[in-house]
DNA sequence: ATCTAATTGTGTATTTACTACAATAATAAT
DNA sequence: ATTATTATTGTAGTAAATACACAATTAGAT
């Protein structure tokens, strides 16, 4: 019996985070072919000797220049014929990050570099849009019942901040007082005396994300929904 | 740059319900080195042209002689080092069957098949212990925001028996009668006439699952909470 | 036949969460 | 200063989740 020749690849999924103009995706347009030209999630074949984690991050760094903080594993897409050359088998995560945290820079197998904002995106190479849509589904699904997202905001925010954010992920209105009261009955925020105004209006005190009572929560197992 | 040989394999978590005994795991014997004679995971390499999901219906038919009917993606185990010969990548796939539908019988790489009770497993070969604890947590988070549970239940079942299955799965007391009016306002059970009485106590009607109601709610969402 | 234990069916308080609305306060633009 | 805009606070009605009580029905023991 012969050894089958799979290649295992990963792709990144990576959201960014903008409070104006909301959630984007990074995208690579390739250098090679096939789909020569064409835009496609940053992604590679994976070394023999490095983790999944590692071999994401590092496809990551090479041609876009980002280095997530966040990352989590989405899911395997394994279909034979998904690549039209060979049997090729992608690990598929998706990240977050700050969008302003980083300056593009497209490298090795990348053209270009750019971010799209997710309700305008081309078309995409290989089963990437099956990809991108599984990572929409799931960021959706899983901010509602854990509170992700302190990765795509600044330090301090304001609480309309968190609020556009889960208006913008989840794409529906969400009650502000609502979503307040239920966000602090939590307890991992803290409330700082300074306030900001953005614009007109009256100013809001800034919060901070409490990452040692998150932890805890963690541990013990999140009571939470939106 | 030579191609890297990371071999690709499927390993599958099959629960199997027994109202009487509770939620119990199918392992397999090794035949083979590495971990021969201990147990692990039923699955095995992928071949070159087929889709992940025919690899484990395939492996696990071949050596247990189970067929699941439910069968869910469940994480990528790729850990360099979790397989002492060479690099191998594990698509691992949780899931449900009626125990009482199969015979095990053990085939090719198996010596020996055999269902477990998930409180009293064996030492396990690789890192399956890791994949199978990833699997049980899985099935609790799901079972508690998705009615799965019906691959595990006769066709026709008394409400008692799904309300053990939870408590089962979820390792916890859940209050019968809260727990029941939540089900039935979901609205995808149909009570029948007839009755059973197991053991002494009032006999209490029996219940078949409506998969078109279910279908319907899939499309829209459930929105459901155990 | 009678009693006991086990189990199901039905119902009702009580508490908690959700939603909507109104009143008030802080700031920016004019 | 006046007005518009947005944030904050409070209140209250409604809905939903939860806890708990009790009657009804059966098998098996005596």
């Amino acid at each position: 019996m012969s050894l089958p020749t799979i290649r295992l690849a990963v792709d990144a999924v990576v959201f960014g985070y903008d409070p104006k103009e909301g959630i984007s995706v990074l995208l690579i347009q390739r250098k090679y072919d096939p789909f020569k030209g064409g835009w496609a999630l940053p992604g590679g074949l994976v070394n023999e000797d490095e983790s999944l984690e590692h071999a994401v991050e590092r496809e990551l760094e090479e041609e876009t220049g980002v280095k997530v903080d966040y990352l989590e594993q989405l899911y395997t897409f394994g279909n034979p014929g998904r690549d039209p050359r060979n049997r090729v088998v992608a690990v598929a995560y998706y990240g977050l990050v700050k969008k302003s945290d980083f300056i593009l820079y497209a490298a090795t197998d990348a053209d270009d570099a750019k971010w799209f904002h997710w309700d305008e995106l081309p078309e995409l190479a290989f089963d990437h849009k099956d990809i991108l849509e599984t990572a929409i589904k799931r960021l959706r699904g899983k901010i509602r019942y854990e509170p992700i997202g302190f990765e795509l905001l600044d330090d301090k925010f304001p609480f309309s901040d968190l609020h556009k954010l889960y208006e913008n992920v989840l794409d529906k209105e969400v009650d502000r007082r609502n979503f307040k009261k239920k966000f602090l009955q939590l307890d991992i925020l803290t409330e700082l005396e300074e306030k900001v105004s953005e614009g007109p209006g009256r100013p809001g005190s800034l919060f901070k994300f409490n990452q040692e009572k998150y932890d805890k929560f963690k541990k013990e197992g999140f009571n939470f929904e939106i």
